[in-house]
DNA sequence: GTCTATAGTGGGATAGAC
DNA sequence: GTCTATCCCACTATAGAC
């Protein structure tokens, strides 16, 4: 009735247009021409506003990259649903198979990965997959891998069982970070460490009932517990942050 | 006869007076204020020497960090000399020491560690522990692992016992990059995670030689030869290369 | 071969007018 | 919300002094 919308067929609020926009100019141009040579001003200037406008919606060249995780991530999960709900009982193929989805869907943007993956390394970055802002993407990471798990027909260490997903998504960051120093075509040395990578994991995961390795099970589990971030405060606190890699494979 | 030296008790290599002069100011610059905060231009004064003599020595900014590194590791090294040759066999302990070792010797730098880190994790920065640049480093840093098992008094997997200085070596990275997200006061929370990580790591080890775990060795073994980069650096070719066997001697 | 001084360039980030 | 103008700093270039 009053006289907004409708002249329009979208309903665009206006300024999430403009972001959009930015941040779509950004994606691309990152891929045409690479992080580092894609100039704040450049993609102000294609997107048509101003590098002030630009960072009135992105407070930094590194927020923008941010926008590209959270795709990554969303594609990822969208990708792999037909291996979650699928028929396939194997824990290795599907470990194999959620792992390969992300080499499959990060692919395009392997060049300039490497190019910003630094950022991720730093601590004091909100797009550090360790960063309390990240929570929410790596939550929904570690989701995928709990179904990973449940939907197999494996027996786990019920203790190991809750420990297990986050095992799976530090094994993942791990693999990322193998991605992203790997220069072979087509990332093939990634994938061929992921065909060598899963049956192992599922072998020591399904060895993980064996009594002889059941306390070192109890530990690792309370390790993470006690070192990886989760939804309970340990942000300021003196309380334990975060964990390194899984121990040896042994 | 002639009028040269002698007036100097220094032998001093004119040249290498003036890089290491450079260096320690950045070093102290960086201590004080942090890398970011550290401009050139600031170094170059507080070292009373122009800016274009600073990038004569050190061609960026991110080549001065390396000096750091290469003094950490040195330090770190020297440190543990007493464990490695010392008496202790418990494999445990001296994990343990070494790695609280590295944290002692790192703790100083603690506060602007964090914000030059990053570089470290590009893949395409010498400064990257996984670069060819860093091989000479790498190597140094995975033979004192060696040393820590050689010394120990503990039967270890003879196939495991190749990757095995790698593996920690590959597990103190982890804890590296866990330390340097480590806010708790004089990182305690890393020293923690140490005494944690330490005795798992050594049952880890220790259960190696269980027949079931035959297999899971061996493909660990393996996929650690094919897959860490060594002399011929794998990350360039498309191929994965063997580690070089190290002959078990002490 | 070592060093200074100075003058640029380019790009991330910001202030403040509109 | 958006722009223009400006700042700051890593880095380069050059020309020349010792």
């Amino acid at each position: 009735m009053t006289q907004e919308k409708k002249a329009d067929e979208k309903k665009a609020p206006k300024s999430e247009q403009t972001r959009t926009l930015i941040l779509e100019t950004a994606l691309r141009l990152f891929k045409e021409r690479g992080y580092d040579k894609t100039t704040m001003r450049a993609i102000a200037q294609e997107a048509g506003v101003s590098v002030g406008n630009a960072y009135y919606y992105f407070s930094s060249k590194e927020h923008l990259v941010q926008g590209f995780y959270d795709r990554i991530a969303e594609e990822h999960q969208a990708a792999v649903e037909p291996i979650l709900n699928g028929p396939e009982k194997d824990l290795h193929a599907r470990i194999k198979g959620v792992y390969l989805g992300w080499l499959d869907i990060a692919e395009p943007y392997h060049e300039f990965a490497s190019q910003f993956f630094k950022n991720a390394a730093d601590p004091d970055s909100p797009l550090s997959p360790f960063s309390p802002e990240s929570e929410g993407p790596r939550e929904a990471a570690i989701e995928v891998h709990r179904r990973v798990i449940s939907g197999a027909s494996v027996k786990v260490d019920p203790e190991l069982a809750e420990a297990l997903p986050q095992l799976l998504w530090l094994q993942q960051m791990g693999l990322v970070l193998f991605w992203v120093y790997d220069r072979s075509e087509g990332a093939a040395n990634s994938r061929r460490l992921v065909e060598r990578l899963a049956p192992v994991t599922a072998r020591a995961i399904s060895l993980s009932r064996f009594r002889i390795l059941r306390p070192l099970v109890k530990e690792t589990h309370e390790l993470l517990s006690d070192f990886m971030p989760t939804a309970a405060g340990m942000a300021a606190s003196g309380k334990p942050k975060r964990a390194t890699a899984k121990p040896p494979t042994t």
